[in-house]
DNA sequence: CGCGTCGCGTCAGCGACTGACACCACGTTG
DNA sequence: CAACGTGGTGTCAGTCGCTGACGCGACGCG
């Protein structure tokens, strides 16, 4: 991370980050698949908290509701590191090669709310399709966020599951 | 894609490639800018044409309408030329990276789409949001399709859609 | 004929990775 | 205590994706 701000990504040699670690080059790619998942590292933790939230969720809940509430907890823990993760994206928006990654990351994380639907009785389809969609409300409400972080990321949330509900529904006002 | 398909996308270099088409190398890259993008050539013409798809839906639509007449157009497009891209998925459907960089591809879809449904005068957020989740609906019946090619595309397009109004909406039942 | 320029081939080089081998610090077992 | 396996490391050589620089020939134009 500090080289990666320091000279950017694409600036930034793997030998460089090995010598900053106090390793061998080797060493490091066998620690790492490649120079990019240096920056994603607890997404398996990220999946799995994902998958308990959805699992956890109360009863009775229609699909975007426990969606919504998975999300909304998942939310909690990015705001308050965002201290953590705020220089990770600043990193990785200006980088196409780490965007991609972080893209098939999210491919990766919808599976797994996608398996956590269906454990919970939702029928293959459409869990697959719920998990999709929601997950699509849920990056545009982090990136709402992102771009105007005066509001919370739960109220972006709130907003978003709301506009996708009434976009759902009826037509709406041109605004 | 001859040799994509042959060895595989990792065993085939650049120089294979170029020894094939009858070039040098470096040719190749400079027609080129990586090993991946040869596989995605076609994406700005379906860029603009799924702009424009969505431009020339009817008016008087609700953004999900308009979307998925934009994208049953473009889906009548993807039937007619299976036996082209068909081969196409396979490599990209085993081959990690070339998924991630149709993952990056379908976000830059995704933005020419928010785009265009803003043309069309939707707010700035709802046309961001109409455009993710439009999409992951859309993504869902393609994926559909290619599991259960029985029925067309256009009904497993109709069907995400119809679906996705119902979970936004009621409870469903688990199935 | 002379002139730009445009596409290409050639060459040298960097950097991301990888496989093979040796080394060394351990805990285990005889 | 010695022999042994084991797991993490350094070293080296090599492949491959990709790039910059240079030179060449083909072409259009005055």
């Amino acid at each position: 991370m500090e080289l990666y701000r320091e000279r950017g990504f694409d600036q930034t040699t793997a030998a460089e980050i090995a010598a900053r670690a106090g390793v061998n080059e080797r060493t490091f790619f066998r620690h790492f698949p490649d120079k990019r998942e240096v920056l994603f590292d607890g997404e398996g933790d990220l999946r799995a908290a994902l998958t308990q939230a959805v699992i956890d969720a109360p009863d009775g809940l229609e699909p975007f509701e426990v969606l919504l509430c998975a999300f909304r907890e998942s939310g909690r823990n990015l705001e308050d590191n965002r201290a953590f993760s705020q220089p990770r994206w600043e990193v990785i928006a200006v980088t196409p090669a780490l965007r991609e990654r972080e893209l098939a990351k999210h491919a990766w994380l919808t599976d797994a709310v996608a398996v956590a639907l269906r454990r919970r009785g939702l029928g293959h389809g459409l869990a697959g399709l719920a998990a999709r969609t929601g997950w699509a409300a849920f990056q545009h409400a982090v990136q709402a966020w992102i771009d105007d972080p005066s509001q919370s990321l739960d109220a972006h949330l709130l907003r978003a599951f709301g506009d996708l509900r009434a976009l759902a529904t009826t037509a709406l006002p041109a605004k």
